[in-house]
DNA sequence: TATGAATGAGGATTCATTCAT
DNA sequence: AATGAATGAATCCTCATTCAT
């Protein structure tokens, strides 16, 4: 029971760490963060509850970790838009890259999304509120008409919805994809000429 | 503890159910469901927990009938879309009808929104979905390109965000309400143009 | 929903006494006492849980109202036998009238035997244990050797087990029952045997 | 609240699961097993409820871990009688050892057979049932007669009303059990002998 | 002769967390 | 780097019982 010898406890030396974020965003994504125990993700990796300890101090910190690890892409992303002139083509390239961040990290942001009332009021709540209001700054046009301003945010939650929602939409998924992120820059640019862009 | 003469006590008589279930969704709504304990209703409420068990078999059971007892306009207006032409008119006018039924039963829909994980394995989660999926079938056009498709669907979470989701954004909630409305309205016409309707 | 006019409740008028009784034996018998709840032989019997309190004071009412009604026959048994000289001739007719009519309130003596410990501290309990003791004291002989006392009293258990316990041996339950009765009767017979009864 | 360091806590260490046992073995035999909530095992041993559930999945598992572990020699017994030729020396020796084993693990059978109708939809009810089947399979002469095979049954059944139903017959409980045990030596020798043994 | 509405006490079970080893 | 043993607080739920109508 459990393999000393035979290289699989080897291998995991070290990266329990590792592991356990891995099987708990695995659980958190399917079940949800409440209804998933540390009884559960101990279990699956054939490990005492107490050892999730020895690694976090919380169940809370697995997913800060979690979340921390996989978004800095975001992060990095929305550094850069800052930087940029806020044009059309800063703004679709934003769009396609967000695109791509998500599709990245897809199972943390199905579990942001669909653990709302959840994450809410955990220290990530805030942080990621915050995220998602910087990223709308940059491509929402304070100076749009109210309308306008819809569609910018409307195309950051067409991709939202495409990435996790249509799921049975078409049959090749990367075709779909293309699709998405199609409506999701042509949102962008009605948007952007409605507000009279260059 | 909690007037006895004064009528309050009267008044309640015989509306208990109902008064479960407003406390109940307004709890659901504000912390979600897991994180709300029957015991939290029934103090508010300031009866005992087992007088919600003379009104509900289970907590699940509660939000049930509150899904049920508000989301029959959607179930009318779906059952309405069937016998429709499947025009553009047809299309807009669901749109129009279906953002005043989310408006209407606002705390229900963000309820629903921000639980999706736990919601999933209720019973009405399923439930849900499918109605969900019915009001698509009515919309989607299913020979359209697979780019209106996916603006079909957008136009539909552009009102489920812009009722819940978009809270920040202008100052007055009706004109918002509008321009949210007159996006999901452009988005089924592009699509209906692409897909070569009149 | 509840015929009014078909006589079915017409019919049932006055007996719901009897009926609650007949209804809770049955359960009683069939799940034992703690495990059957007045909900459910309310429920049974389409009345409310209330309805139960009006015509027996407790749980426990019912129960001792059951057993006081069906075993008269066996007090009035054990109050004859005390009159009759203690021969084997009025050994034997005392077992074979003591298998009569435990047979006539199998249920209620299957459910005594499978509920000794729940029964133990209700009022029936000492009850119960006074008449199997006085039954007892008049097939015993006190003078007779310990054996035979044994004897005597493994006669009366076989009647018991035979009742309840072998059900699964013989195809013809009047053959058995013959058979049940023959070995009692031979257990009192050797005990009076060893005794040097006349 | 419970000694540190006067060696009570230190003795106790590690045998909580087996004190865990005795305790409820104690109570279940005592008041029946509903009647026994883990509450008062818990106090009984000063410990919180919780930690019974570290020891034991559900309050079923603990009395079932009692019963594995304390039928052992049943099963054993069982496992030698089969393996014997089915001869009147044989059965009177799988009787004596049964009435050894019984006393043995009295205040389990005691509550076995005090709360059948309860222990009839536990786990262990049908792994009991199935252990007497083969008990009496060994026992009872297929071929013998109807009233033969009654009384091999009613030798087992002695055998346990002998042990604990028996209590207030005889002064000295060594002199009673060999009485008990010398009827049902007797029941088994007559029922050998009526089937045509040597 | 019943019902509708409620209570208070208690049930088994689960959870995140702790800490000595 | 991890375990074994335990806790305290909370959870949903069920039950017998009551009482005004």
């Amino acid at each position: 029971m459990g393999g000393t010898m035979d290289g699989t406890r080897q291998r995991r030396r070290g990266d329990t760490r590792r592991r356990i974020q891995d099987v708990a965003l695995e659980l958190f994504a399917e079940q949800g963060y409440e209804k998933t125990s540390l009884r559960e993700i101990a279990e699956r990796l054939e490990v005492t509850k107490a050892a999730l300890y020895y690694h976090f101090k919380t169940k809370e910190e697995i997913l800060v970790s979690i979340f921390e690890d996989l978004t800095q892409p975001i992060e990095d992303l929305i550094e850069w838009g800052r930087l940029q002139p806020h044009t059309l083509a800063t703004k679709q390239e934003i769009v396609r890259r967000y695109a791509t961040a998500l599709a990245e990290a897809e199972p943390l942001f199905r579990f942001m999304h669909e653990n709302q009332a959840t994450v809410r009021d955990l220290r990530i709540g805030e942080s990621f509120k915050r995220r998602i209001q910087r990223l709308r700054d940059i491509i929402v046009d304070p100076d749009a008409a109210l309308v306008d301003q819809v569609r910018y945010t409307s195309a950051i939650f067409t991709l939202h919805a495409g990435m996790f929602l249509i799921q049975d939409m078409g049959d090749d998924p990367e075709e779909k994809n293309r699709a998405v992120l199609e409506v999701a820059m042509d949102l962008v640019a009605q948007a952007h000429r409605g507000a009279g862009g260059s």
